[in-house]
RNA sequence: GCGCCCGUAGCCCAGUUGGAUAGAGCGUUUGGCUACGAACCAAAAGGUCGGGAGUUCGAAUCUCUCCGGGCGCGCCA
């Protein structure tokens, strides 16, 4: 990384400077940390490093630091200068070739790296309940998941990507007394939900059961018929029929839906596996040993007040049951006993009050607690001729499935990952299934379509439009991707046409920053960085190629500029993999 | 009331550990296609970084406070 290569210099340029007493009173103990930069005026330079930090241990004036430690650097085919308390660093064109070869040899693997370390991480994410269909703020949970799974491996992380299906407790009783309602209704029977508004809430009356309903009349028959005319006489064996029917099924869909979204899970872990196995029985004389237990009011609470809690929280209620909580607990406790370094988690905001009581559990239960990671995920609205659809009102929601045959996989991925997981999103339909250079998603792939679109031209047959003559393609079709291998990179500087020349220039470094991408949208765990840089790389070839014939009739030039749009597809390539977007030859 | 997130150009948003004149895109205005995709490019205009105070050589960034918006504060899951 040419970032990372740079500040090696300068740091060992610093040490030498300070063993050598030439940087004022700095002494070898000070701690100092340098960060590179982009020159806002590219006259200054392609990098640059700004040490008026040293300043204070130095007890002198950044512009004399910078110029002395100037003295200490010396880099090939690299010109340093310093203004004020900058030194400014412009890579002559060995840098640039340099990066434009790895990138054709390395291929699909440019970009990653090892950061990470072979870290175990099991992400968690989505999580739903499986009682209905997703809802849009699903969407953006498995797509920016998937995309961080996606990024984090690619950055040397071994990421392990887990869905837990919460089906123990109410709800699933209450799918289960739904779906009789609608099962009823198939057999003809005149039956309906509540209308009083809460006991309807212990309900799920959306339609999509009515399907499901369907189903389970052909599939269950003898049961169907079995059933009572009166949902108070259902038998509990009759519940636990139809409840684990309608799981199953919403799950199925579920996964489905996922599948077609392109995020896929090693394994869906569920919460009714984890009291069997009494892991959550386990889990909680854990606690129990450790004292980290009382009782109060007939029910058994969690001392999570100990470890930062705003208060403890029940673990059993009065009725002997366990709360959500309790198998959370165990569930999370599960996690670490697996194996995995670190507990990444994506919650929507609303959970965010739930994070303090989680991190407290791992604590009393022997581990640290900053191995769990919780990503806060703000909430998304849909806007729909410039109106933002209020979420959470039945009325008006959209599934993910609806959002999804609307506007498409890719954009939707692009715009669920596009803002950072702080910001509210707002999701504009009409944008997104546009076709023009207002949606960056288009401008993306696009760019991708234009260098592959080029790279076909050089190799295929012609015609002129205006003349009807044939032009004979450059290359065979054999000879094109060796000639592009082997292609003389120094031939991209020989030209006099300074437009092309800075143009060609910004995109080779525009290139090499990917790998500074990857590492820093792993670290950050924030997939949208990469779709930031997409942008920028397909801006910076569109300039590039107004400013650049590539295929040209001087052949062996043909071949160097042909090597650069390569790159170029090559990595918007790789960065829309990691989105799980799809990158279009044509469009 | 307490807790978390947000407030940056007309609009939607970047701004990585505090650092050069706060940046892209859209929209607006102007210009660019008889060779590779104009679904593109170039240029211009547009800002008290919500207000105020503090820390610092230096603050959009850190601290405090106020204002505005979103979300949460269950023996629900």
């Amino acid at each position: 990384m040419l970032k990372q290569y740079i500040l090696d210099v300068t740091e060992n340029a610093v040490k030498t400077a300070v063993a050598e007493s030439s940087l004022g009173q700095m002494k070898e103990s000070d701690e100092f940390s340098l960060k590179t930069e982009i020159p806002k005026n590219e006259e200054f330079g392609d990098i640059a490093i700004n040490v008026s930090s040293l300043s204070r241990y130095a007890k002198m004036a950044p512009p004399q630091i910078a110029q002395k430690l100037a003295e200490y650097i010396k880099i090939d085919d690299c010109a340093i200068t310093t203004v004020a308390g900058f030194i400014n660093f412009k890579f002559g064109k060995t840098f640039l070739n340099t990066i434009i070869s790895d990138i054709l040899n390395e291929k699909s693997q440019y970009g990653s790296c090892d950061y990470g370390q072979g870290q175990k991480v099991i992400l968690e994410y989505v999580s739903a309940n499986p009682t209905g269909p997703f809802h849009i703020g699903h969407g953006r949970w498995a797509a920016m998941g998937s995309a961080l799974a996606n990024l984090m491996k690619f950055a040397g992380y071994d990421v392990y990507q887990e869905f837990y299906v919460n089906d123990a407790g109410n709800q699933i009783k209450n799918l289960g007394r739904s779906l009789y309602i609608r099962v009823m209704q198939e057999l003809g029977e005149k039956i309906d939900f509540p209308t009083d508004e809460v006991e309807r809430k212990s309900f799920y009356p959306g339609e999509y059961l009515i399907p499901l309903a369907k189903e389970f009349v052909v599939e269950k028959k003898a049961i169907a018929e079995s059933l009572p005319k009166n949902l108070n006489d259902l038998q509990t064996e009759q519940l636990n029929e139809l409840s684990s029917f309608a799981k199953m099924k919403m799950l199925g869909l579920q996964k489905d839906l996922l599948n077609k979204f392109r995020t896929e899970f090693d394994n869906f872990y569920f919460e009714t596996d984890l009291h069997k196995s009494g892991k959550v029985e386990a889990c909680v004389n854990k606690l129990k040993e450790k004292d980290m237990l009382y009782e109060k009011d007939g029910a058994v609470w969690f001392k999570s007040s100990l470890f930062g809690d705003d208060q403890d929280r029940v673990l059993r209620k009065t009725d002997g049951s366990n709360t959500y909580l309790t198998a959370d607990i165990a569930y999370h406790h599960d996690k670490i006993q697996r194996g995995f370094d670190k507990l990444i988690n994506i919650w929507g905001a609303d959970h965010h009050g739930y994070v303090p009581r989680m991190k407290a559990s791992i604590e009393a239960l022997g581990d640290n607690p900053d191995k769990l990671e919780v990503l806060l995920g703000q909430l998304v609205n849909i806007v729909l001729n410039g109106e933002a659809v209020r979420m959470g009102k039945r009325k008006n929601m959209v599934t993910l499935e609806d959002l999804i045959d609307e506007v498409g996989v890719d954009a939707t991925r692009y715009w669920m990952i596009i803002r950072s997981i702080d910001t509210t999103l707002d999701f504009d339909i009409e944008l997104a299934k546009s076709k023009t250079d207002e949606n960056p998603v288009f401008y993306v792939q696009y760019a991708h379509a234009r260098a592959c679109s080029i790279f076909r031209n050089a190799s295929s047959e012609r015609v002129n439009i205006e003349t009807k003559e044939k032009i004979t393609p450059l290359f065979d079709k054999d000879e094109l991707e060796k000639a592009v291998l082997d292609a003389d990179l120094n031939l991209l500087w020989n030209t006099d046409n300074e437009k092309s020349n800075a143009s060609a220039k910004k995109l080779i470094l525009k290139l090499e920053e990917f790998k500074s991408i990857v590492q820093a949208g792993a670290k950050l765990r924030a997939p949208y960085i990469v779709c930031k840089y997409l942008q920028e790389l397909a801006g910076a070839f569109h300039q590039f190629y107004t400013f650049t014939r590539v295929l040209t009739d001087d052949k062996a030039l043909a071949a160097a500029r042909l090597a650069v749009v390569k790159s170029v597809s090559t990595v918007i390539k790789t960065a829309l993999d990691i989105l799980a977007v799809d990158a279009p030859e044509r469009m």
